[in-house]
RNA sequence: GCCGGAGUAGCUCAGUUGGUGAGAGCACGCGUCUCAUAAGCGCGGGGUCGGCGGUUCGAAUCCGCCCUCCGGCACCA
């Protein structure tokens, strides 16, 4: 069993997290997954960057202390952890006790072997965006951004000696081609490295959020000595603990750095260059993906074309959407974010190709053979369709897992559902709907056994890129899922005689258009926060629901007991209603502003088919009054109105009667 | 500007060291089964392989020039 540590980026936590920070934390879920089910002792690292100048004036702006507006930011990307389903191992932030003393012990080792001086930095300063303008970069002596005036400012700042390394890491690279990843990255460092390498400035004195500088408090470590360092910090690197210190000598160097094209020279340079001077062991691999497109475009906040993953997730699913992001980027190479091409995989790839074998497979089980997988006869095993989808299995298997290892899942999946379709094509050849009328039965039994057991490795080869998808299936099947299934993943290994699952449909067809599910889904759904998946809960009804038809109701009426206390956290009270309106181009919302007896709020609700504004001002309502806000068409709704909706039927608010009880009334 | 990628069917892309008549998926058309999520399976149409020129018995694949797009040299998954 081999060791194996991967990060993510730590994020920066200045920016909302959106579809590329999600992207990369899955790849490297996927690829943690897959290492845990071929055995390895399995770290993976994920985390956010905190500190900084920029994280400074932003919480400045937002009137919180620094360390509040830090708290605060970074637990949005913490919680698109659960909602992705992620299995990291540790949360590291840059603003943790454990990361300070890695971070100067890091710095006193390579100061104390001489490759920290101190020096003045000298440069154009624009004091309109408060940045070090490169002279090369100026436009006739003024900032590039903002076109005014720059003047040249010195500070005191500590240099590393970055220049030191440059043959070092130029022999480095050639003796480890696979260092960087893609190839064409690999070759821009190799020409930046040629180009020779500068010392580089790593401290600051013009903020103060920062880890300070050991023995020169003054100074703060600026942004890439710190953050880069997070990476040693959560094995356990600057600790005096001796288990912490066995820890890091047990997890480090890292197997592999997953980062985005936009940071290699930081990952394949400088990170470097600092464990150089340190005298520390390199990280094996720096592997750099792509980035997301809209239509061609780079997503970024201006165009307003930024992806959020949770809208997705709210009309496929998370599998679906991993699946697609999977699938769809070659890694290392800039991929296109469409809503047709997910629609459409959905459809093609899940629906109809896997979650129908999923169907079809499991149905004829239950009924030809009592829902108990048959025993196949040795001897049918031996005729042709069975040995070639056999064979299909054998180069399949080993294929996906040495993909999965260059982060081709591309790739990978695409050898996946080569067996899909392979199965798909067995089981019309060999028709086992017509051997169970008139075949033998070891004709119907071999057939349905092979379409089972080839159909199990299938299930299991998914797990890492859905692993939701991947238990259900096996549950279809009765296989308990084991943690280290991929070790020895075979055809032939399902056990006859064990009892089939409840079978149920994967990925039903989605039928609207995007646009559609997206108005739907706008005008019925109270919260935009991304539904934490039910972990391995095989026999409930999908967790995603992705038929917007439910989304108001749920699909059963199993919902778990919950006890008084539960309840009580939800506070229902009355309110009245002081002005209503139509949201413009929704036909089922309604913009209402309401007195609560504590205070007055907006709360938008889907009422519009069932209700005119005008008829509800005045009117005493029932709402949810703690609820978290939320978006709805760009307005922030703060609660819920009480209404119920049955099944194709509009909504009916609750009603008071004629005496209501004042606003604010607590509703139990 | 310098360096590096990419331009192949309507769409997204495979095509190692030049050589059986240029491929896959999706979409489209036709056929077919009925176990299955109106899914599956089979067949088919469609491409001057960015342009021009060259090397060669033979080039999408090598060379030169040109056009277009993207990236690195300068922040951001």
């Amino acid at each position: 069993m081999s060791r194996f540590f991967i990060t993510t980026p730590i994020y920066y936590i200045n920016a909302e997290p959106h579809l590329g920070h999600a992207y990369t934390t899955m790849v490297a879920d996927a690829v943690a997954r897959a290492h845990r089910l071929m055995g390895d002792d399995v770290f993976f690292l994920t985390g956010t960057d905190e500190h900084g100048q920029k994280v400074e004036r932003a919480a400045q702006k937002s009137g919180e202390g620094t360390v509040a507006f830090a708290d605060r930011t970074a637990q949005k990307f913490r919680d698109l952890l659960p909602a992705l389903n992620i299995s990291n191992d540790d949360f590291i932030r840059t603003t943790e006790p454990r990361h300070f003393a890695a971070s100067q012990a890091l710095w006193r080792l390579v100061r104390d072997r001489g490759f920290i001086y101190k020096d003045r930095y000298q440069g154009w300063y624009c004091t309109v965006d408060e940045v070090f303008v490169p002279e090369k970069q100026l436009v006739e002596g003024r900032c590039p951004l903002c076109n005014s005036v720059v003047e040249k400012l010195e500070e005191e700042s500590y240099f590393f000696r970055m220049s030191a390394f440059q043959q070092t890491l130029l022999a480095h690279y050639r003796q480890h081609p696979e260092f960087v990843t893609p190839d064409h990255r690999r070759n821009e460092m190799l020409a930046f490295l040629e180009a020779g390498l500068d010392d580089l400035s790593i401290s600051r004195t013009s903020f103060t959020w920062g880890i300070p500088v050991p023995d020169d408090p003054a100074h703060v470590m600026y942004v890439w000595f710190d953050a880069l360092t997070n990476y040693m910090t959560a094995v356990g690197y600057g600790s005096d603990a001796p288990e912490q210190q066995q820890r890091f000598a047990h997890y480090w160097p890292a197997d592999v750095h997953l980062i985005g094209k936009e940071i290699v020279r930081q990952h394949a340079i400088y990170w470097p260059a600092f464990l150089l001077a340190a005298g520390l062991p390199l990280p094996k691999r720096i592997m750099s993906h792509g980035w997301w497109l809209m239509e061609g475009a780079k997503m970024s906040k201006s165009k307003g074309n930024v992806v959020r993953p949770q809208d997705y997730v709210q009309h496929f699913g998370l599998d679906a959407v991993r699946y697609f992001v999977f699938r769809e980027m070659v890694f290392g190479q800039d991929a296109n974010f469409a809503d047709d091409a997910i629609l459409t995989r959905y459809n093609a790839d899940l629906a109809n190709d896997f979650g129908n074998l999923a169907s079809r497979a499991t149905t004829m089980i239950h009924r030809s053979c009592g829902g108990v997988v048959p025993a196949p006869d040795a001897a049918l095993l031996e005729r042709e369709p069975e040995r070639a989808l056999r064979s299909t299995l054998d180069r399949v298997v080993p294929a996906v897992r040495a993909l999965v290892e260059e982060f081709q899942l591309s790739a990978a999946l695409r050898e996946i559902w080569e067996v899909v379709a392979a199965s798909n094509r067995y089981i019309v050849v060999r028709e086992p709907w017509k051997l169970a009328k008139s075949g033998s039965a070891q004709e119907l039994h071999t057939a349905l056994f092979v379409a089972a057991d080839t159909l199990r490795v299938i299930a299991e080869l998914l797990r890492p890129f859905m692993p939701d998808t991947g238990e259900r299936t096996l549950a279809m099947l009765g296989v308990t899922p084991s943690a280290t299934a991929w070790v020895d993943l075979r055809a032939g290994t399902l056990a006859p005689g064990g009892t089939l699952g409840t079978t149920v449909p994967l990925f039903p067809r989605i039928e609207h258009s995007v646009e559609e599910l997206r108005l739907m889904a706008d005008d019925t759904t109270q919260g935009a926060v991304p539904q934490t998946p039910a972990p391995s809960a095989p026999a409930q009804a999908p967790a995603h629901a992705p038929a917007p038809a439910q989304a108001a109701i749920p699909a059963t009426t199993e919902a778990p007991k919950i006890a008084i206390d539960d309840f009580m956290k939800v506070e229902l009270r009355t309110a009245k209603v002081l002005t209503a309106e139509r949201v413009p181009k929704s036909s089922k919302l309604l913009k209402l502003f309401v007195d609560t007896g504590i205070d007055q709020r907006t709360i938008v609700a889907g009422i519009a088919e069932a209700y005119e504004p005008e008829s509800l001002v005045g009117r005493t309502i029932g709402i949810v009054f703690n609820l978290k806000p939320a978006k709805l068409m760009g307005i922030e709704s703060n609660g819920m109105v009480l209404a119920a909706s049955a099944e194709g039927q509009k909504p009916i608010l609750i009603s008071f009667g004629d005496n209501p009880p004042p606003p604010g009334s607590r509703i139990r």
